[in-house]
DNA sequence: ATACCGTATATGGTATACCATATACGGTAT
DNA sequence: ATACCGTATATGGTATACCATATACGGTAT
């Protein structure tokens, strides 16, 4: 399907920028669509189509363009780019690197533990159980997203939280692209909730067993989609 | 100093370039100079300025410098584009980081021993101890570099790949501007050669082992530099 | 002498035109 | 019918002009 298509269906609205900065806001407009898998993988992804799109010049839809592939979602060959494809062997190897830096980010939050971080944790678990209480998916995702965000950001390391960015678009994008394989909900609340509690008491140890279990359980998921 | 003082002194023929890909090029020119020190922290790099200089538009050179901007060596302020100034607190993050990365990739490289892979880590090892016994400081310093890049390479994992280079370049970047703390190459060399040995026996721990010693020696290096 | 204000200047951002190259596609010779 | 060749077309790459904004700096009022 086409980008136009996907783009005239789906979102009417959304196509309004600003007029300033318009590289980034094509670029955090990009990747919000490709993440989420409402552009789907294989997409062709053309300077001047998504120019006249927006209603921007090729310029800035080529900053968006490049930025994304740098950052690994888009990929250039020789007739154009493309939004990635995701093969079982990427997966796996995006897991593997995540799980270590993972690993670091929770060992260093839980170091730096503080009040104001555990109600910031606690307040992240609410919204997690209220979403699901809801049936919401969207907000589901989200606060999934926010929880590991929160831990990233208490790393107080800013090159693995920019590395930790950049290596879980692709993942998120895969999974969003096969809602059909739905994760268990409250199975992965019970994963977070441990989670937190280790950090909150400061066990690095527990708290690093807690995220291998959650990242083990998303490469099990990763696989039953291959499968 | 300024930028064309400091090409037009040091490099009166490296300004040559091909009318292929002007934007990697340029990227490709510019980082080597920084990674090296040639260009210094600290210093502004225009794109007027840098186009004039390579004989190019500034449109090109505009897309390289900001490839180094996502890659970590040049940082935006609102008056322009500048050489990233490593501080000690830089270093010692990206050094965290960089071990957890680096023992995953010793990790994998163990894993994946073959005849040949046997044969470069050993031919490596060769260049390394001519270039000391020759104490050739670039020949040095690019066998270094070339011994991490087959570990990263054998441990095939492209995202690990890609993360590592653009973790080392800072790094590098850091030692090469302060020249006047020489490392103790022969205790370098029996470092690597500890860590040759180890992958090539397969023993994954034991190169986990010999990885840390190694980063913990840079790291130690770098706190005696801001002492 | 000092504080302020306004203009000059330098910077990155954007739009547009043109170029080089690779692909796609249709016509033609056999 | 098939293979080939050439042109049309789409793509990203580059050059250039203009714009918006932030800073620097000099003049002027007090």
């Amino acid at each position: 399907m086409s980008l136009i298509t996907l783009f005239s269906q789906a979102a009417p609205g959304a196509l309004k920028l600003d007029r300033s900065s318009l590289k980034n806001q094509s670029t955090e407009l990009l990747r919000t669509y490709i993440v989420s898998g409402r552009i789907p993988p294989g997409t062709k992804l053309a300077e001047r189509e998504l120019a006249d799109l927006l209603g921007i010049s090729r310029m800035p839809a080529r900053d968006a363009l490049m930025d994304l592939e740098r950052e690994g979602l888009v990929v250039s060959k020789p007739n154009g780019r493309y939004v990635i494809e995701v093969s079982k062997a990427d997966v796996q190897n995006l897991l593997q690197v995540r799980l270590e830096l993972e690993k670091l980010a929770v060992t260093l939050a839980a170091q730096h533990i503080s009040p104001a971080y555990r109600a910031a944790l606690e307040a992240n678990l609410q919204q997690m159980r209220t979403a699901i209480q809801r049936n919401d998916r969207n907000a589901y995702v989200k606060s999934d997203l926010e929880a590991h965000e929160l831990i990233w950001q208490q790393a107080h390391n800013p090159y693995l939280l920019k590395m930790l960015h950049s290596i879980v678009g692709p993942i998120f994008m895969f999974i969003a692209s096969h809602t059909e394989f739905q994760t268990n909900w409250h199975e992965t609340l019970q994963m977070h909730e441990a989670l937190t509690s280790a950090i909150c008491a400061g066990d690095a140890a527990r708290a690093v067993k807690s995220i291998e279990e959650q990242l083990e359980n998303s490469r099990q998921l990763s696989l039953r989609i291959f499968a």
